[in-house]
DNA sequence: AAAACCTATCGTCTATTGGCGATAAACAAA
DNA sequence: TTTGTTTATCGCCAATAGACGATAGGTTTT
């Protein structure tokens, strides 16, 4: 190094400079765990669910009448419920009826048991 | 209404436009629980917090040689977890020693159990 | 005092999230 | 067949998240 400046130089001889490009790998269950939790992440997604769980099961329409947000915005979050695994919908025409999905819902349940 | 598309016009009469500046009131618990949630969403938090279960403490720089990320990047994950309550740090000349926060992590194990 | 070590923070970049309105699509009902 | 109802999706935008390198700042150690 014939140009360096030593009042910004530093070595980093032990530790690597490191670049995750090579896609982390992760204990058992870690990525399940994270995955359910994301979808928890968000106030509105938690009260929905306390709201299924209350009524079993409900319609889009009845969500979108119990929060202050658009009916596109209601949609979304049920779709990351559903991509998670958390709800599962069904076709009641002309109408959508959610479910807790209880497979995925005990899955959840025992991931977070077994992590606390 | 004089000049409208037949071919765009819909009518929502019925569910009236929606913004949510409102701020909404989520039930008790509600927030404190996505919180959590949403420290947990990532499985470089989960890894980090097993890891602190396991040595019940540990400095930065041990997880910094455990994950293929910069020390920016673990130190980032930590601040977060911080932020949660998650963790505490406490200083160990020249660390800095992470452990658990118990007493936070009861409440969250609290509010999951009771979720779930 | 200087060099080395450890961790946090800053600035930057890109990707994702969360919100909205508008529209599409599927079906029921008239 | 047309109209209405219900939900999903698209496009847009602002804000947040997640990664990085560089640097700052504190403590040892030499």
């Amino acid at each position: 190094m014939s140009h360096f400046n030593p009042k910004t130089h530093r070595k980093f001889t032990i530790r690597a400079m490191k670049r995750s490009l090579e896609t982390i790998e992760y204990q058992k269950n870690t990525e399940a765990l994270a995955k359910f939790a994301k979808a928890l992440g968000h106030p509105t997604r938690i009260a929905i669910l306390k709201h299924l769980k209350n009524q079993s099961c409900c319609f889009t329409g009845d969500l979108v009448d119990v929060f202050p947000l658009a009916q596109s915005t209601v949609s979304q979050h049920l779709k990351e419920l559903k991509n998670a695994g958390l709800i599962q919908g069904e076709l009641k025409s002309p109408k959508i009826k959610y479910c807790i999905n209880h497979d995925n819902w005990k899955i959840a349940k025992a991931l977070f048991q077994d992590f606390f």
